[in-house]
DNA sequence: TTGCCTTTGAAGGTT
DNA sequence: AACCTTCAAAGGCAA
């Protein structure tokens, strides 16, 4: 976690969110569904350096202080004196506060329901908690979706006009990321996907994390991936909800992510593996031979009926290849799981 | 201390 | 147009 982050966290449990993951219902009760977006932009948070908006000393939730120490200016140095420096230039960009990205729908369904995760599930891995979120987002109703889809609408309206001058692209490079590998072909993912069957058979290098409390059963990350055993509530809803914009997830067969930490998705596997292996108990057959090999399934994207991405308006209006409906992908679990990007 | 993991969606860049 | 890359939140974990 970079320091930006640590930041925000810090202010977003001192602003109110107290119990960060201790009381399920504080985070409901601070950032309810309806108050998420004022939350986040209501006007007495504006941004003080925000051009005809009142100030009021508190900042803004999107708005991190600058990594950079804040050094006492040299008493030589007036804002009056206009001689910059580079070096005072430099300063001054380091101090341009950092505006974040708003929230998307699914981020904004995350920060409502991550706590009642943790406290249903008793996980406190991110990495976990978002899986089950991820397949229970798609589980949604698309009205369900359809809120959250109109409140990121309001939070980028009301970011655009806070920061009309900001881009996303501002914040690029204000996270360390790893450099991403090259895409590789399908033959040598298929080949990595062998690998790292063979590496979740053979070591597991994190602790085990316990998915699925006997006293307290919950969705499950696998079932997440192996959605196919465990389709959607209503899975007509999940195709025809432009969320679950029925494009399957190219990222997630994407082969990237073996790469990258095998044995941590094997471990995560395992768990997928174990669950898996009771849900396709249960799960009497069917659905799951007679899905398509995962890699070979073409992006059903053209298959979305227009007429439910024109539909309502709060939904998304356009779909990209990536976005997809992740319930219809699965199969080795996180062997296929999205890459790290 | 810092970055990764993991999810979806948005946005901007590249091919 | 399609694809790719990055970042938004979160907290445990590894280096």
């Amino acid at each position: 976690m970079n320091a930006s982050m640590s930041r925000q966290k810090a202010t977003v449990c001192s602003a109110g969110r107290q119990a960060c993951s201790l009381n399920p219902g504080v985070v409901i009760r601070f950032f309810p569904v309806h108050s998420l977006v004022s939350s986040r932009f209501s006007p007495h948070m504006v941004a003080p350096a925000h051009p005809g908006l009142p100030t009021s000393g508190i900042p803004h939730p999107a708005i991190v202080s600058p990594i950079v120490k804040q050094e006492p200016a040299p008493p030589s140095l007036s804002p009056a004196v206009s001689a910059k420096s580079p070096v005072t230039v430099k300063k001054e960009e380091e101090k341009k506060p950092h505006v974040k990205k708003p929230l998307n729908a699914f981020m904004l369904y995350m920060k409502e329901m991550r706590a009642k995760v943790v406290a249903e599930c008793t996980l406190k891995e991110s990495a976990a908690i978002n899986q089950i979120l991820g397949r229970k987002w798609h589980n949604l109703s698309r009205e369900e979706q359809a809120k959250y889809y109109e409140l990121a609408r309001k939070e980028r309206q009301l970011h655009s006009q806070l920061y009309p001058t900001w881009s996303a692209r501002d914040n690029y490079g204000k996270k360390k990321k790893r450099k991403r590998e090259k895409q590789l072909s399908q033959t040598q993912s298929q080949q990595q996907v062998q690998e790292a069957e063979g590496a979740l058979a053979s070591k597991s290098k994190k602790p085990c994390v316990q998915y699925l409390p006997p006293e307290k059963p919950c969705d499950s990350p696998a079932s997440s991936h192996g959605s196919m055993l465990d389709s959607p509530a209503t899975p007509s809803a999940a195709l025809a909800s432009p969320a679950a914009p029925a494009a399957t997830h190219s990222e997630q067969a994407q082969p990237l992510s073996l790469t990258t930490k095998p044995e941590t998705r094997a471990h995560l596997a395992l768990h997928s593996a174990a669950f898996l292996s009771s849900k396709a108990a249960a799960s009497s057959s069917g659905q799951m031979g007679s899905q398509p090999p995962l890699l070979s399934r073409p992006l059903p994207l053209g298959s979305m009926p227009t007429a439910l991405l024109a539909s309502p308006p709060s939904f998304p209006a356009t779909l990209h290849a990536h976005q997809s409906l992740p319930v219809l992908q699965a199969q080795p679990l996180s062997l296929v799981t999205k890459s790290a990007h």
